[in-house]
DNA sequence: TTGTAAGCGTTATCAT
DNA sequence: ATGATAACGCTTACAA
């Protein structure tokens, strides 16, 4: 037997407990090698039912739990991806992590998250994170990292940018066609008769720039040119919604907001109330992402429709397509939205398009 | 200098990239030992400037990255806390989830996150992971765990429950007086002039039990014996939406309803106003959380508030002190909700009281 | 201040 | 089928 100086019981891990029993102990008690246990434990199928027996009751006995720091430095793989996600506190960033965690569930990956909390240095700082932690691949829901470290990330490891809106340098993508989906509201609402369309703009989110973009190609080619990007000045793009006011208070004021995000699209709802604006009477408002907020009926949003759950799922097998094939021409992913219209478009007031019948008027 | 075999590079290693440069190329590269560059990287005060320098730009010159899990392993500790959560996509979740952080961050701890995906098998399939990658202490936040799971766990870390309704034994338990905040939205019912109040009860939701019960107790201290909880058969507590039609159906229909949570009124909400019913005209309804939705104007759902914020902070500030003064008693913090009355809720028709003035009438 | 070497708890190779 | 033993990449006494 191998000589094994008594185990150090530091005050370190007596008080955070990760003096747990060891293979080593288990190997003691059940009377067999540590090599054996080893074998128990990932099941090998040759092993003779009777130390098979013998060990996994010695482990009982003991309490005993592999230690998977220890596993993954043997074996020199972590199986797991590692998410990092913009903002948990929006349903939208949830709903992709969702089709995330069954794709990986299904190959067999464990899915670490981090929280990138709308904050790029935040979100860097996780990315390291992942790093030392040897994820074998990342998924960057919605983060806010430029790209020149977005390029560094993917030389340091497979990572696909997730709704990143623009084409990332070095890394692969998985996204929505945000400026398609831009277009297709500002063209719902130019069909409308709306020629003042406001666009309230996601100011430092990812997609913010594809979307504005859209915003303008779509005013520009129904010959619209009376272009109005409210942008934040700080990080919270709510903080922008005041200005309605102002705008409302024009003497040509808008007839149409079209908004960056659905959560920004419910703020301006609010603001719409307090001003005593009806929607869409006097002002029509498209969200975007579809997440259930929109659904709600006394809100029943107008939006564009990302396929969340597709979305997710595609960025594991992106991943593993990755893993398997090594370096090479970054893979892009681009799914088309679609619009939804509910209950907050319509034609404005004294439009030239005659008003069509809708659900729940408001 | 220890002599060290040629690094072996198994396919394996070569594949996912595990195969970085480590402290051992460092140290040759800048020509002084292993645990010198150990030095460094925790930037001990007891390294001339020279060797500082050389190692660190040896270090840039590779692209070296410490290992976390080899550092963990040596360490004995690992830093980090594991947060389970029950639903992502439940932003009353992340908001906790936030408190959590921001106490951790303050401590120096990471936070690593599970989602649970509402499953009980799948939450502890989460804890086991979380304890074999020997996490410091866990948070279980809205975990549907039994009492047996969770002692156990108790038992094998420093576990705090959060949002948990019920006592568990043997862990540690954040949470809000979550009977006391059925009891004060039922009071405010009755001090309405509302007499048949319906709970839609949360169903596998770990605070069910305890709202459900705080309904009962203020439906009696209101001296109302007419209790009707409507349960769902199946995991989805909005599968039991239906049953607000017939309800309302009925001879005598219900004039309030008190829901288990914000996501679960908002459903209640549609289906009240696909029934063509005014709120709180014809039905009154109260939400529990405080989320951001229940706040959207155009809902303003009376709700009772949770401290959030103020429970995620909590529940590391709890663990904190678990993993310095070991085992004792279970620490159990109870925060008081407050009830927030918006516009969903008025007197009965014909009801006993006067009515009231309200915000935005809908 | 710097180096040596013994761990940390696994896996995996090679004997037997 | 089972056992020895060398990794895995780091930290940390202890020595120099």
């Amino acid at each position: 037997m191998v000589y094994r100086p008594g185990r150090v019981l530091s005050n370190r891990a007596a008080v955070i407990g990760m003096n747990r029993p060891t293979m080593e102990d288990v190997a003691e008690r059940a009377k067999v090698s540590r090599a054996l246990v080893s074998l128990v434990m990932n099941d090998s199928p040759q092993v003779s039912d009777e130390k098979r027996s013998s060990v996994l009751q010695a482990a009982r006995e003991l309490g005993y739990r592999p230690n998977l720091i220890a596993r993954i430095l043997a074996q020199q793989r972590t199986h797991t991806i590692g998410v990092l996600v913009d903002d948990l506190r929006n349903p939208f960033f949830g709903e992709v992590v969702d089709g995330i965690e069954a794709e990986a569930a299904d190959h067999g990956f464990r899915v670490l998250i981090l929280n990138g909390h709308r904050d790029a240095r935040r979100e860097a700082e996780a990315v390291e994170t992942f790093l030392q932690l040897r994820v074998e691949g990342m998924a960057l829901v919605g983060a806010r990292l430029d790209d020149s470290d977005t390029a560094r990330v993917g030389l340091a490891a497979p990572c696909v940018m997730v709704a990143s809106g623009a084409v990332h340098s070095g890394v692969d993508t998985v996204g929505t066609d945000d400026r398609r989906g831009a277009e297709l509201a500002v063209e719902h609402l130019a069909a409308l008769g709306h020629t003042r369309i406001v666009h309230l703009d996601g100011g430092a989110n990812v997609s913010a720039g594809e979307r504005r973009s859209g915003y303008e190609s779509g005013m520009q080619s129904a010959g619209l040119g009376d272009l109005v990007d409210i942008r934040p000045a700080g990080d919270d793009e709510a903080d922008a919604l005041g200005v309605i006011d102002d705008l409302l208070a024009d003497d040509d004021p808008p007839t149409a907001l079209f908004a960056f995000n659905d959560l920004l699209a419910a703020g301006a709802l609010n603001r719409l109330a307090d001003a005593g604006m009806a929607v869409p009477g006097d002002v029509s408002l498209v969200g975007f992402d579809n997440t259930f907020i929109s659904a709600l009926r006394h809100l029943s949003l107008t939006t564009v429709n990302q396929p969340t759950l597709a979305m997710g799922r595609l960025v594991v097998s992106t991943l593993l397509q990755r893993l398997s094939d090594g370096p090479s021409e970054p893979i892009r992913h681009t799914l088309q939205p679609e619009l939804v219209v509910r209950s907050t478009t319509g034609p404005p007031r004294g439009g030239a398009i005659l008003s069509q019948a809708r659900p729940t008027p408001r």
